[in-house]
DNA sequence: CCGAATCATTCATACATTGCACGGTTTTCG
DNA sequence: CGAAAACCGTGCAATGTATGAATGATTCGG
């Protein structure tokens, strides 16, 4: 029978979760340093990508940040080019955050980067068990981060 | 057939493994506020409590973090009364750290509390699916963390 | 026995993130 | 219509986390 108590957090699945998702936004990030990105910036042009943001209040709370934080980061990425802030003349409070030609290569390159490294950590896995894996990691996705 | 290019990292395991690891790493280090603990101090007493270890530079090597911050890490927990500092003898340059009772009964708290975040987590989990989470992250996790 | 290496510790520093306050804008409602 | 309240983005100070370099004690190699 399997253990009912497991003896510390390493046999749950959680903590497991948590020490191997932190490693692997440590590592993430490391390779992301030639893009001067962090993988904030990447989540944050995958939001614009993916579903668009009418306000970076909305931006920060789809991505779980501080709206000063999404001020930063845009204001970087607005350095590179990525995107433009456009005020938005329905509610001129609102900046729109369209992303540019240069925005998209640049998540396009980011995501070469991480397909890379799921090409060397998935590579040891049975497909079955990858497959799973992508699954469960869609399903425990809070629903804001899709 | 599968997509060959995902368009964003969202496509990718690694980058969801990330965005949930660090989700999940910051909601196990606020279920752990009450007791006075954060994800790393329960990561070293793991380690002391499945391998041991011989010193804190060991310990550091083990957790995948710099030898200063295990001092602190060791320093807080000792305040907590979980751990001794023993002068090696052999090697007096070493300190051994010793788990106390104190120390083995806050650890299980520590347990139980990721044990429910499994519980709440993992819920909506197909049991096959769960299984094969579980798995992967075994495989996954850097072997120094095991 | 002496110089190099090792360990734990301290310190200064870098970095990410937050809360708060402020100016400009919109909405509510008397 | 107009004043008060709410809202948005932004700047700034403060907090907490982690690191690297310097220090002192100890051990190891030749």
């Amino acid at each position: 029978m399997a253990t009912e108590k497991p003896a510390t957090p390493m046999g749950t699945v959680s903590f497991r979760l948590g020490l191997l998702g932190v490693a692997q936004d440590a590592l993430y990030s490391a390779r992301l340093t030639d893009l001067d990105l962090k993988p904030k910036h990447v989540a944050l042009l995958c939001v614009l990508r993916l579903h668009g943001a009418e306000s970076q209040m909305e931006l920060a709370r789809l991505l779980g940040v501080a709206p000063s934080l999404v001020v930063l980061l845009a204001d970087h990425l607005e350095g590179l080019g990525a995107l433009h802030r456009v005020r938005d003349p329905a509610d001129r409070r609102r900046q729109s955050l369209r992303l540019t030609d240069a925005g998209l290569r640049l998540l396009e390159s980011a995501t070469e980067v991480a397909a890379q490294l799921d090409r060397e950590i998935v590579a040891g896995l049975p497909a079955a068990e990858r497959a799973a894996l992508s699954n469960a990691l869609d399903r425990l996705l809070p629903p804001r981060a899709r």
